[in-house]
DNA sequence: GGGGGTCTTTGATCTACGTCAACACGGTCC
DNA sequence: GGACCGTGTTGACGTAGATCAAAGACCCCC
């Protein structure tokens, strides 16, 4: 499902996203009366880490990836946001409200920039969105919680294995990868050599196949061992 | 200020904890009728990772340990509690309501039990108090995301740098260390040999002077410059 | 369609950290 | 006091993954 939405324009729109579904109409047009959309080319940062944050986004199309840079010119991608989610919530609950990660679109985006304080505002008056928005962080802490268990106890093979299985609709063996190698080596915390390497591991075995951005899994078995 | 909480005891109680700084008399003591105390032994296990999530806790005296174990008897630490804070708020919103850690006793501790649904329900109640929870996890969120920055972007010098500097109160030089060399090892994410290699070679440098769990930074600016 | 650029792959080598094993240093229990 | 056990240290060695360098593959763009 998620690959299904992928670059798919236009399924972003406020109103039918999770987040603001128990806002009342009115509430929903004061929110929306003050956003506006931003169109970002690939490659284009949307903000830098440190930057002061005043607004959360809603990808209405193309890919962001949200990223860490060391000043050695390293980078690890801590999420990469499809058409119908958001990002940089939590944010506005932080103290300083800078922005922890920078953002920068993978493909031509387009966003809906939402003022923080406009949403603090009607979550002031909505118990029933603070539920939602707590279920929100709460995925991702458990998420980013995963992402520090598969850097610590597991190794590269065992993370791209599980990025695979994570892409993998149930009971196909095609997935078609929507990032770059090199996106996908910053994903997974290891450099594209390696990357490359492993993954010719797996052709080698007979687990996968690969043409391109196509993956075609050959073995469940043995790549479910790795796991 | 962490280090002076340390193993003191009586300093959780729950009124005067920041969760539930808004709750009503009334509903605060809705709560307290429906907590207990607990005690564990050194060593003894709260709860493991996987089980059901029924309560979330609030340290009243001792520590505790938030860790993952890997199938091959590896042990990442998470997080260390001390008194006067909480841990497992965010699982009562997390799909399937399981612990996603171990917790488990460093020292004799003693804790709060509080059981989720009596706080969920007080928090339907309490605008103000979701805020709060926001704000908390938030910061966890935050936390965690530092956390893969130096696993991912520093080495393990690096981030027994920086745990030395984040135990470090302003303008004292001492440090105590309340944690054994294999659980600051085991929170670091490295073996307790490498910990120990490390260390020898900053005493070796003399960047810092260690006599058992005490800790002295002989040199704070060559210390700051691997971080 | 061909040439310049960026991505990816492959090979050779390096290194930070892990592993294994031996030893040393306290505590504590008779 | 001595035997003991858990914890920490040190040394020798192994290895996953990084780095460096070079060769292909791919992609546009004029």
């Amino acid at each position: 499902m998620k690959v299904a939405n992928e670059d798919r324009a236009g399924i972003g729109t406020l109103a039918e996203h999770y987040l603001f579904a128990s806002f009342s109409e009115s509430q929903l047009k004061r929110i929306t009366d003050c956003c506006r959309s931003s169109d970002l080319k690939t490659g284009e940062t949307l903000f830098y880490q440190g930057d002061k944050a005043r607004n959360f986004y809603l990808v209405e199309s193309g890919q962001i990836k949200l990223c860490l840079n060391s000043r050695d010119g390293n980078q690890k991608i801590v999420e990469v946001v499809y058409p119908g989610q958001t990002f940089a919530e939590a944010v506005a609950f932080m103290t300083g409200h800078r922005y922890p990660v920078s953002a920068q679109a993978i493909v031509d985006a387009r966003l809906t920039v939402i003022p923080s304080f406009v949403y603090l505002e009607m979550l002031a008056e909505s118990n029933e969105s603070c539920f939602r928005l707590l279920g929100d962080i709460s995925r991702r802490l458990h998420a980013r919680l995963r992402e520090i268990e598969t850097l610590t106890l597991e190794n590269a093979t065992h993370r791209l294995v599980r990025f695979l299985a994570h892409k993998t609709i149930s009971g196909d063996n095609k997935i078609r990868l929507n990032l770059s190698r090199q996106d996908i080596a910053a994903r997974l915390s290891i450099k594209p050599e390696t990357l490359s390497r492993i993954i010719r591991g797996l052709i080698d075995e007979g687990i996968i196949n690969v043409d391109g951005k196509d993956i075609t899994i050959l073995n469940r078995k043995a790549l479910a061992e790795y796991e």
